[in-house]
DNA sequence: ACCTGAACACCGTTCAAGT
DNA sequence: ACCTGAACACCGTTCAAGT
C-alpha cells in the first residue's frame, strides 16, 4: 500500500470510529468521509461495504474474543467460562449501536466482511457451551446456533436506550437459564391445566 | 371526516399494510403514497409520523392483546396466562419487522403515537407477572420493565432471517427462566471458583 | 496507484398552490 | 377541508477524470 493510501486508511478508521460510535452502525458513510477531508470515492476504495468497515473496527475485539475464549477453556470452570465469554461477546457487540443485526446477518452470508469473525465466535462458543454440558451445568437443548441468537438478543437489549439499564440484570437472568441441567421436558413448572395449545417442545 | 379524506385513509392503511408487511416497518412512505397512488402529502396528514402509521396497523392487535390479558387472568393458570400472553405479544410484535425497537423506544417517549398502547401492555404483562410470582411460579427479581425488555429481545429473534427458526425454541427457553422460583442469589450453579470479575447481581 | 467529486437514483419532510 | 407535488436537504453507490 502507498503511504498516503496507507494514512487515508488509518485517518478513516480514526474518524469512521468516532462517528459511529456516536450514530451507530448505521451511521452516514459520507458523513466519515467528511469528516476525514477525503473524498467519498476514497472511503469506498479503502471499504467496499459499510460491512467491512465494521469488520475493520471491531477486528482488535474479535481478535480479543477468540483468544479469551482458548483461555477460558483452560483457566475456568465450564459454567464460568461460558458465562464470562458470552459476557464480553455482548460488550463487543455493544461496542456500536446497530451493530449487533449485521452480525447476526452476517453468519449466514459468505459475502460479508464480517462474515469469518462472527462464524469463528460461534464455534468458540459452540465449544464452551459443548464443554460446559458434558460437565452437567448447561441445559442439553441449546446448540451454538442458539447461544449466539441469545447473544445477540441481550446485544441488542443494549442497543435500546429504554432497555439498556435492564441490559446486566437480564444477561444474568438468560445465564442462569443457559447454565442449568433441566431436562427439555419439565421446563413448565407447576401447575398441569392447559386452557390454550400447549407450547411444541 | 369528509367522504373522500376517509376513503384516502382506508385504503392508505391497506396499501401500507401490504408495503410494511414486505419491506419492513422502516418501509418507503413515498412507496406507500406512491401504491396508493395517492399525494405524499395526503400520507402525512393522515399519518403525522411513521409511529402514526405503525400504531394504525396495530391498532387491532393492541384491543386484542389488552382484551386477552383480561381473560387470561381468570381462565388459565397464573403460570399458563402469563406465558400464553407472552407468546401473544412477540407475534404481535413481529407482525411487522422492525417494528419491535419502535415500539420499546415508545415507552419512554410520550410524544410516540405508540406511547398509550404499549404502556398499557408493559402493565397488562406486570399484573400476570405479579399474579404468577405471588403463586410462586415465577422468578421474583422480574418486574414489568424486565418483561417487556425480555418480549422485545424475543421480537427482535423473531425478526431476523437468520435467527427466526430459532426464535420458538428461545422463546420455551426464556419462558422456563421466568416460570421458576429460584431466589435471586441463588443463580449461579456449580463451582464457586471465580477467574474473572463476578457479576454485580 | 490512488484520489476526487459530480452524477444518479433514491429518501423524509414541508408547504405554497390548487380544488 | 382536503389534496397535490415541487422543493429542500439529505442518503448510498458508481465512475469518468484527474494526479
Amino acid at each position: 500500500m502507498r503511504a498516503d493510501a496507507k494514512k487515508n486508511y488509518e485517518h478513516l478508521l480514526t474518524v469512521a470510529r468516532a462517528v459511529v460510535t456516536e450514530q451507530g452502525a448505521d451511521a452516514s458513510l459520507r458523513d466519515v468521509a467528511r469528516r476525514a477531508d477525503v473524498g467519498l470515492g476514497t472511503l469506498y476504495r479503502h471499504f467496499p461495504t459499510r460491512e467491512a468497515l465494521l469488520e475493520a473496527l471491531l477486528r482488535t475485539s474479535f481478535d480479543g474474543l477468540t483468544a479469551s475464549a482458548g483461555q477460558l477453556e483452560t483457566s475456568s470452570s465450564p459454567g464460568d467460562a461460558l458465562v464470562a465469554w458470552l459476557r464480553d461477546v455482548v460488550a463487543c457487540a455493544n461496542e456500536y449501536r446497530g451493530a449487533i443485526s449485521t452480525m447476526v446477518a452476517a453468519i449466514e452470508d459468505p459475502a460479508s466482511a464480517l462474515h469469518a469473525s462472527c462464524v469463528t465466535m460461534k464455534a468458540a462458543g459452540a465449544r464452551l457451551l459443548v464443554r460446559a454440558q458434558a460437565e452437567g451445568v448447561a441445559r442439553t437443548d441449546l446448540d451454538g446456533a442458539d447461544l449466539f441468537a441469545l447473544v445477540g438478543a441481550l446485544a441488542w437489549l443494549g442497543d435500546q436506550p429504554s432497555l439498556a439499564p435492564r441490559a446486566d440484570h437480564l444477561f444474568n437472568v438468560i445465564a442462569s437459564a443457559i447454565l442449568s441441567n433441566r431436562a427439555p421436558q419439565t421446563t413448565a413448572p407447576a401447575r398441569r391445566i392447559r386452557t390454550r395449545s400447549s407450547p411444541a417442545g
